[in-house]
RNA sequence: GGCGCGGUAGCCAAGUGGUAAGGCGAGGGUCUGCAAAAUCCUUAUGCAUCGGUUCGAUCCCGAUCCGCGCCUCCA
């Protein structure tokens, strides 16, 4: 037993977790399309990801993680194309601009990130095995596709009953050459609109279908089963359906054990996403004034599974929310003054024990924060009764520690104060000293006026930035 | 129509068959030269509606209403 359970999509129902190679969690997370800069809402689901990596690192678990790259794929070429530039050079500017995000979110790297076009090789291998064990089929366009109808358990996953599959709207126009429609292209018969984006194939030039990129990535890097794969609950069907197909179908045994995945991000009550532009992305929120912190704790403090509405006002009661926490560990500083820890008073157990219970429950997050604040307040009241000795201030310092290797938002990043900032803090401890207090307040107003608030503490002055 | 998610205080959000965590906001106290901040306390007789089971249901069962997602672009 190890004791964390998780909402598999494939029962419907919590379960243990058991990776198949002990001590070793090896996890596939469905990453970007680069044709843009990615929206909140996707990273919504990273942060997600990221907080089930670092619990599984927290209980112990030695962690892989892939998150793949689509950098070939419809709106690629076409966004490409428009902007009249190489797919390879379009898709690298928002390669960077994705990780630049990840680091603002204090998202920890994944072990692999393969990108989709270093991986013809492998992918055309997948097809060819698929074709050799008769669940693909060559088309009169050149395109190949996979058929259900050689894969009993398709629809396993997202619990669809193949005879109740409706057959979609948006049938493309080429599509007719499927025996069956719900049948999906492995690999797409180059068309002009492709332009040059196209790669030599044993079924002549083209390229990948979306899915089995991440079959043949996953299989490459992680094997052809593993533990954990994830996405957004848009990828249930067809995404990690087909993947399923073609995976299971090619290499006879379970793609992966355990299938999580995260709601939405609403906007005004809708899924935010770019087909209906009410998307923000991380770098507008950050020049409105934001810290890439208070977005992580805004998308982190709903459980993955309910959907999120976006708001500003509770990106704000995010903040205040993470000042109460900056407050409480500024105090808990000269309160352990250094010393060694010692155990953790009472209080601090409790909650210790309530964060690790709460995250084993499907990473229900809520209650992890709770035993939190429930911390901040207890450890509040203990200094004020001046009841706190140094060595369980430590101790409760080092458990914040490692709290926030499970949360990375717990700590500050610091600021530094500015010369023509210090040099007004100065004037103005002086002038404090001499009661001054109307040059103290001018000299506040003046640090005020260039974006930085004062505070007087028993300790001295104390400089945030607005 | 099929497969799902949600409806808990002003807002956000956990949770349990025995009487509602936490955050934000609000009100009050403490601290303070003033301020700001902080901190402590208080803040849902009720958990969409209607039935049922039960000694007892927000939690179990049934039905209904409302919002949202997926059903081959989508985290």
């Amino acid at each position: 037993m190890s004791g964390f359970r998780v909402h598999n999509t494939l029962s419907r129902q919590l379960e243990d977790f058991q990776p198949r190679e002990a001590g070793h969690a090896r996890m596939y997370t469905c990453g970007p399309t680069v044709y843009n800069v990615a929206h909140i809402g996707n990273f919504r689901a990273y942060v997600f990801e990221d907080l089930l990596r670092r619990w599984l690192q927290f209980k112990g678990y030695r962690v892989t993680q892939v998150m793949n790259l689509t950098d070939v794929d419809d709106k690629t070429i076409r966004d490409s194309q428009a902007a009249g530039m190489p797919l390879a050079d379009y898709t690298a500017q928002y390669k960077q601009a994705f990780f630049e995000d990840m680091r603002a979110l204090n998202i920890q790297p994944a072990e692999h990130y393969p990108a989709a076009t270093d991986h013809i090789p492998e992918m055309i291998a997948l097809i060819r095995t698929l074709e050799e064990k008769g669940y693909a089929y060559r088309a009169a366009d050149g395109s190949v596709y996979f058929s259900i109808d050689q894969w009993p358990a398709y629809g396993k996953l997202a619990h669809l009953d193949r005879t109740g599959l409706r057959p979609g709207v948006r049938v493309a126009t080429d599509e007719y050459d499927k025996e069956n429609a719900a049948d999906f292209a492995l690999w797409k018969a180059w068309d002009e609109r492709d332009g040059d984006v196209a790669w030599n194939s044993p079924w002549g030039r083209g390229r990948p279908g979306w899915h089995v990129e991440c079959s043949a990535m996953s299989m490459k890097y992680l094997g052809p089963s593993f533990d954990i794969h994830t996405g957004g609950v848009d990828n249930i069907f067809p995404h990690h359906e087909d993947e399923i197909a073609q995976s299971e179908a090619a290499n006879g045994q379970p793609l992966a054990t355990y299938w999580l995945h995260c709601a939405h991000l609403m906007v005004d009550g809708q899924k935010m996403s770019k087909s209906r532009g009410n998307f923000h992305t991380l770098r507008d929120i950050l020049a409105r004034g934001y810290a890439g912190r208070e977005v992580r704790y805004e998308l982190l403090a709903t459980h993955y599974r309910a959907p999120l509405n976006f708001t500003f006002a509770s990106l704000d009661a995010a903040r205040t929310a993470l000042r109460r926490v900056d407050e409480f560990t500024a105090r808990l500083a000269p309160a352990a003054g250094g010393a060694p820890a010692g155990a953790l008073p009472g209080w601090a157990r409790a909650a210790a024990d309530r964060f690790e219970t709460a995250l084993d429950e499907d990473l229900n997050i809520s209650a992890a924060l709770a035993a939190l604040f429930d911390a901040i307040r207890e450890g509040n009241a203990v200094m004020d009764a001046k009841l706190l000795t140094p060595a369980d201030a430590a101790a409760v310092q080092a458990l914040l520690k490692r709290w926030d290797g499970v949360l990375g938002v717990l700590e500050k990043p610091a600021e530094a104060v500015p010369p023509d900032i210090q040099a007004r803090l100065d004037k103005r401890q002086t002038a404090r000293a001499a009661k001054d207090w109307k040059l103290s307040d001018a000299l506040r107003d003046e640090i005020a006026a260039r974006g930085w608030t004062v505070k007087d503490t028993p300790k001295g002055q104390v400089a945030t930035k607005a």
